[in-house]
This record gives structure tokens, C-alpha cells and sequence, in this order.
DNA sequence: GCGACTCTACTTACTGGTCAGTAAGGTGTC
DNA sequence: GACACCTTACTGACCAGTAAGTAGAGTCGC
């Protein structure tokens, strides 16, 4: 039975996912060695090796977690409004920001070009949802008429979108950013 | 002399400068080495640290020379309307896209954590000047009565260059993401 | 106008460190 | 005894950075 899919799920691999995920958010994909999850982790180098033969093995199986997490974040999200929706967002945001951590999409675009063609396509299909929900957030928004803005629901959620990639890099240097731009769009969007 | 005052720039100094500026641009700063430059230069490793005797001495001049750069840019701008400034930051925007790159505070700041401590503050200085660029836009535009949003000037030039940073990002898998940024903006704001 | 000197802009040759990845062996559990 | 989950021990690639040497161009005294 392979790992992936048995439902018990190593205590060590999800420890290393764990350790991983957080070295790639505040780190970038490229600056994290399989040397810094084995320290922190008390094991042997080959050890990580074990569970993810290369790298990319382990990008990979980031990246789909993040899918995976995507997927039941969005339908525990279902029921609740348009602006609750992008008020978790935000919550999102604030949490990685907590970290000193960008968002995934974020560091996985800026690295894109370097990474294995594998985690290229995984992150494709990665960015591709989460456009799509801040696409829908907004349009349901409007079309409940609690959110007013001009232009298209998909250029509104890819402006939404792209500006908070850009506020958890911008809030690195100046914390009050991640903030302003939260606000602003409040008020682009008329709620609240 | 020292080059760094002498007017007449070493013609290896500037080409190392723009192959460095390529390279950071497309694949990051912990992703490039002195290997890259000195292969596609036609000359030997040693030769880069003759000019640049420590990778964070590259780029510091790096980003020393976007800032120079920067100022002469605004400055050249100073007589354009914001309407037209802000098409001028579109259109820079679109040079860095034609070109499969990303904007330099995006990738420094998301390799913000892994770069030498004097690119951090130099970083820091730069990402500083484009925001202030940003607000400037949008304060000038909405007192000379052609560009309307609600909320403050600060929050909407965070927007602005946040959300241009991540769009040059979402544009490396979505090339129509750029363009739908951009026309968002112009209606967010109001003008054309 | 010629040798001595100096400086710039490199070269060759090397070091020590870090990296991903592999092979083969050990140990405890079912 | 088969398997999961490690270990030790290693390889080869790449990396930033350094030391020492050199070719050529310019400068200086004389």
C-alpha cells in the first residue's frame, strides 16, 4: 500500500511536509536543503530521502496538499456570504503573515522558472484555483448586491487576488501594508 | 579611481550588470551564479569577482542602479499628468512581461529572507521610493479631479503597486492576467 | 625615446562547503 | 521472512570565494 494513498499517513512524512511547507514560505522552494528538515527533524538526511526520493517529489506532494487543503477550504466556505468569504480570506493572509511567511502561489511565481517541470504544472493548476475563488467571491458579491465596482467580476478577482499575493510581499518590509491594502479593498469592493 | 565615480564605466562592470539584472529577474538571485554571467560573457568566474568581489557586492550595485534609475525616470515623468504616469507604469509593466520577468521588488522581496542583510536594506529602500511613486499617482490624480476611489491615498496606491506586482507574477501562467489588472485598475480608479 | 614602474583587467588553479541523490546494510514489527 | 523505516557511507556536481600570476596600456624620470 502505498503512502499517498493509505489512510494512515507516516508521522514522520507529514512532519517533513510540515517542516517543508514552512520552509518554503519563508524561504522559497530553492533555499530550502533536505539538510534543514533533517536537522530539525532529529533523522538522517537519507531519511527524507526515504519519503520523497527527489526534491521535486516533495514540491510536488506540497503543492497538492495545498490543493487538497484548498478544495475543503472552499466547501466548508460554501454556506457563508460573499463577504465572510473575503473576510477568511483575509484571515488567511494575516496567518501567513504572523509566520513572516508569503502566500504559496507568491514564492511558487517568482520561482516558477527554476522549478522542476513537474511542480511547474502542479503550481499552474494550484493558481488557476485560487484565481477562480476570488473570481467567484467577487461575483457572487455583486450579484447578491453587497459588493459595487466597476468592470468584470474576473478583473475585480484578479485584482483582489494579485494585490494580496503583492501585500504579504510588500508587508515583509512595512507591517502597516498588509493592513492598507486589506482596507482598500474593502472599500473598492463597497463593503463595509 | 574608483569605478563605481569614474563616468566612464567599465564595458565589462555594465554587461556583468545587465546579465545579472536578466538573470534576477527571470530566475532570482539565489538562483543565478557567477557561472551564468561568466559562460554567456565569454569570460572566466574570477573575472566577475575582479568587479564584484562578493555575490551581495552584485547585488547591491544591482539595486543601487534601479534606484538611480528610478529617480531619473520619475524625474522625466515630473510634467506628465497621473493619467499618463500611470500609463507609463503600465507600459513598464509590459516590458518586464515581454520578457518572461517579474518586477525586482517581487523577486527580492520574496527572497527577502535568504538575501545578504545590506541588499535587504537596500531593498528595503527601493520598494519604499516605487510605493511612494504609486500613492503619489493616485494622490495627484484624484486632486486634479481625474481619478476617483474611495478610501485613502496610501490604501489605493498599495493596491495599485501590489496588485501590479502580483500580476506580473500571474502573468508567467496567464498571459491575459496582466492586461486584466491593468483595465481593473484604470476602471477602479476611474479614468478612460 | 627608452627602460622601469604601476595599474587595470583579467587568467589559471585551487579550496572548502553545500547540495541532491544513491547504495547497501540494519532493526523492529506483523 | 517480508516489509516499513530508517542508518552509514559515499559520489559527483555545483557553488562562492581566494591566491598568485600575467598581458598590455599608460606614466614617469632621464
Amino acid at each position: 500500500m502505498k503512502p499517498e494513498t493509505d489512510a494512515r499517513i507516516t508521522d514522520t512524512r507529514k512532519k517533513i511536509l510540515d517542516l517543508a511547507e514552512a520552509l518554503m514560505l519563508s524561504r522559497g522552494f530553492n533555499a530550502f536543503s533536505y539538510q534543514h528538515i533533517s536537522a530539525e527533524l532529529g533523522v538522517r538526511n537519507a531519511a527524507i530521502h526515504y519519503h520523497f526520493p527527489k526534491k521535486s517529489d516533495l514540491g510536488v506532494a506540497l503543492i497538492e496538499r495545498y490543493c487538497r487543503r484548498f478544495e475543503r477550504f472552499t466547501q466548508a466556505q460554501a454556506e457563508l456570504s460573499p463577504g465572510e468569504q473575503l473576510e477568511q480570506y483575509f484571515e488567511l493572509a494575516d496567518r501567513y503573515f504572523g509566520q513572516q511567511q508569503i502566500c504559496p502561489s507568491g514564492i511558487l511565481s517568482a520561482e516558477l522558472q527554476t522549478l522542476p517541470e513537474d511542480m511547474q504544472r502542479q503550481t499552474q493548476a494550484f493558481v488557476a484555483l485560487m484565481r477562480g475563488w476570488a473570481e467567484d467571491i467577487v461575483r457572487r458579491g455583486r450579484d447578491a448586491g453587497v459588493m459595487h465596482y466597476p468592470g468584470s467580476a474576473e478583473g475585480m478577482g484578479d485584482v483582489v487576488f494579485a494585490a494580496m499575493q503583492g501585500a504579504l510581499q510588500l508587508a515583509r518590509f512595512d507591517q502597516q501594508a498588509l493592513q492598507s491594502v486589506k482596507l482598500q479593498i474593502r472599500q473598492l469592493l463597497g463593503c463595509q
